[in-house]
DNA sequence: GCTAACATGTAGTAAAATTACACCAATTAT
DNA sequence: ATAATTGGTGTAATTTTACTACATGTTAGC
């Protein structure tokens, strides 16, 4: 969460960015300050810190609170910097992996605020399910068609954009549309969603909050960007997904009971020599 | 928190009671409700919720939520425990991010003994690199040569058994082969190793070190397979291999120099809209 | 110099938390 | 046995708090 503000910070407007701040200056008085005061606090008017939540990806003032007190209870060891060209191999590799656990870390805190529950229920009674998304997400989305269709239901993964239009195009009410995409931007993506939207469908994007696509879909699985100051950085953010997508599946898996659970075992046998 | 509730439950009223029960089996919800929906939940009026607040040691209702939210977040070490079915899909998510988050800290434990600079130096000079992989592995080899190829170096993803044969069978001398195994348990595997091993080329392999692959290697990194006792628990070390290569490839980069830096920034450019 | 887009604040509104008070039941004292 | 007292509980009013709609000012672009 405080990494989000930091990252957003220079977006932002000037009173805006003086919240933005004054919250990482004081976290702790944060988590349950009132919002007339906080206003007060940074010099500003109450509606510009509600704008304020809002930019960087919450709902609103009171849900500011709650991940602040997440952010401040859990263990965040792991910080992110970035590997400049005169790091030693080791702490380069270092760095690397700590930024990667990081990312992890900050998704677990932010589950809560996630509709695993909605999604799973979606995709309990799809018809099929299609992944899509484009490079480094296409790898993600492959992974996750693979571990999906080991649960009985028929999964694809569309990893060009005429692939996903056509796709959307024809969907049926009962299908589910999962769009990967790190920064939100490809508008033929929101084009995809409002698409199979229209006809019904429901589409799951897991991508940066402050997009067209997220605001295109059905249900929201904020990703956010760790912007990646260095070229080194690789991007952590796809094994957030990665594992998130573990989580929904097991979430699934739960849901379906008896079925998940041969299926799972089935092809798993299916592999032993 | 919890405990507290737990340990005050006894000497309450017994609408108090009932809410100190409800919030005790619902601690997630409670997290983010309102004063006036958990009276209604527990079947009772919104002073009788604020009073219990008092009673249980908290200026009011509003820091209930803020306690509670702490309590939820900080377990401070992240156990691996099994999924099990009658989890509460909110644990089960919960539990499974956690075994990602843990089996990348291990590896990162054990990045100092893995031979991360001879594979750099081998791939530094490579004439081109392959990444095999099967099932689940064959997305992270995907994923390794789309990362990879940015670098400049030649890269191609084997996803088959006959391919990987194919290709051990022709290599050469300043060739690298890496390959991708959870359990290293494919015997084809194996002799591919050594087949591209006897013709001079470095193979590099990222499985279990107790295996036939492990010990037809030229280099080896050591993962080590969380034993799934659960049919439901994912592959999180699947999640440690992309880290790691992840982590190569920084490494790579930086020995690179200039030419990958020029490289990285180009392919990043390409993207930009 | 005008327009459009954006930033910011004022004032109003809705909702949520808290408090004051009244009622009822059970227990105790007369 | 009945009146009085106490603790528990809900109703309704009050206050606080978050949020929204709108108006004003400010800057950038034509």
């Amino acid at each position: 969460m405080l990494a989000t503000i930091t990252q957003a910070l220079p977006r932002l407007s000037p009173s805006e960015r003086r919240v933005g701040q004054w919250i990482l200056e004081h976290p702790k008085e944060t988590a349950n300050i009132t919002l007339a005061r906080l206003a007060r606090e940074c010099g500003t008017s109450e509606p510009t810190v509600v704008r304020f939540c809002r930019h960087v990806g919450l709902g609103g003032f009171r849900e500011l609170a709650i991940r602040l007190t997440e952010a401040l209870s859990s263990p965040a060891t792991y910080v992110h910097r970035n590997v400049s060209p005169d790091d030693a191999t080791a702490d380069a590799v270092i760095k690397v992996m700590d930024a990667s656990i990081q990312s992890l870390i900050e998704m677990r805190s932010q589950l809560s605020s996630m509709p695993i529950d909605e999604a799973v229920d979606a995709m309990k009674s799809a018809r099929q399910i299609a992944f899509a998304g484009l490079g480094a997400s296409g790898h993600v989305a492959r992974d996750a068609c693979h571990k999906f269709f080991r649960l009985g239901i028929p999964c694809t993964s569309l990893s060009d954009i005429p692939m996903i239009l056509q796709f959307a195009a024809i969907t049926q009410p009962d299908d589910v549309l999962v769009l990967l995409s790190h920064t939100g931007r490809w508008q033929d993506f929101a084009r995809a969603a409002k698409l199979a939207r229209d006809r019904g469908a429901t589409v799951i994007a897991l991508t940066n909050p402050d997009s067209t696509i997220a605001r295109e879909s059905t249900l929201l699985f904020p990703c956010q960007v760790i912007e990646d100051t260095s070229i080194y950085t690789p991007m952590s953010s796809r094994l957030a997904q990665l594992a998130l997508l573990d989580a929904v599946q097991v979430a699934l898996a739960l849901a379906q009971g008896d079925t998940a659970g041969n299926n799972l075992r089935r092809s798993k046998d299916a592999l032993k020599l």
